[in-house]
DNA sequence: ACGCTTATGGCACCAAGTGTCAAGACGGTA
DNA sequence: TACCGTCTTGACACTTGGTGCCATAAGCGT
């Protein structure tokens, strides 16, 4: 129910765009109340922007998956290759709703707090890896290096869909990391 | 004018917290219709974001004003300390508006924006560093430096409001790149 | 058939923004 | 002083996202 209300709100960003589409829009082509839908999805950014931190627990699992001792950086590297294999996106899809992210300011915001919550979700693994203890305080260090590492995912996802997904992501994700770590 | 009545709104934002405080309360503690707060202040996070990009702005100018030899990290390190001289802020107010800032969902996406709106400030600086041509594409090197030293700075900037400015700012800032680029 | 829970819809409401228009304030000119 | 164009301000209406409240079903076990 919840993904058929997505998709057909997805539907409509791409066609009219986010702010030009109404939550009252999206409910009546869905065939349920306004009231209804602000139940489903809490706020309108939550319909874009919630398979995003289904997609951050997927990485963490895909952290936690790699063997402890490999390096922070390794390991985070191979947990967001893992992101890419996910065949629920085509890439023209993808590409279409990373414009619409960068292009819509309060979608932009709210995209970069995505980040934020991934980084949480990540940082207890890479405090393990750095031998620190998993503490309620978490170790400025793990935090720097996830915040980094996603940083440098990002800059490589917004040249990525700068240019319309020509290059390789992997490839633009390796060339941030050797120009920040070199 | 305007920096009146941002003072009037920071007072109170500070006072009962930010989404406490409604724009029609702002406008006639300042004096003036809601109409008129809204043409100072196109949105209700623009009066505590504001500063933030003026601060940008001296950031650059302090980067630019480094020698063109020092390699990047340092001119950016150097480019930040001259931000922590500037007498504008006590440290109590500014612990106080930190505090907000990260306790505030639609804050924290703005100061996440402004993060933004300072890497495409500094970037055209670094670029040159690096030896690259100032065209219109942007070196995604130059940005993923640019984006990690913000990312270091907010990382260290977090740890120094967790623990009410206990920490000196300038050393969570290089513990961050040394566990980024060690 | 009786209750219980849960999803739904309708309604009123609040607050952030925006467009529009009329009324003043201000400065230059005759 | 009187006149005129510009800019600022205020008032009003309106749209939209979001929330609280309550009535109404729909399902389900007894």
């Amino acid at each position: 129910m919840r993904t058929e209300i997505g998709a057909v709100a997805m539907r409509l960003f791409l066609e009219q765009g986010f702010d030009a589409t109404t939550m009252e829009q999206i409910a009546h082509e869905a065939g349920i109340s306004r009231r209804s839908l602000f139940r489903y999805f809490g706020t309108k950014e939550d319909i874009v922007l919630g398979n995003l931190v289904e997609a951050g627990l997927a990485v963490r699992d895909a952290l936690e998956a790699r063997p402890a001792s490999e390096p922070p950086w390794e390991a985070l590297r191979a947990a967001f290759e893992s992101l890419a294999l996910d065949p629920e996106y085509s890439p023209e899809r993808t590409l279409a709703i990373s414009k619409m992210l960068y292009g819509t300011p309060s979608l932009r915001a709210g995209h970069l707090e995505k980040q934020l919550r991934w980084q949480e979700l990540l940082v207890p693994n890479i405090q393990v890896r750095l031998g620190v203890a998993t503490g309620d305080a978490p170790d400025p260090r793990a935090q720097a290096i996830v915040a980094c590492a996603l940083t440098c995912l990002a800059v490589a996802n917004e040249t990525w869909t700068r240019c319309d997904g020509e290059a390789d992501l992997a490839q633009l994700f390796d060339q941030a990391v050797a120009a920040v770590r070199g």
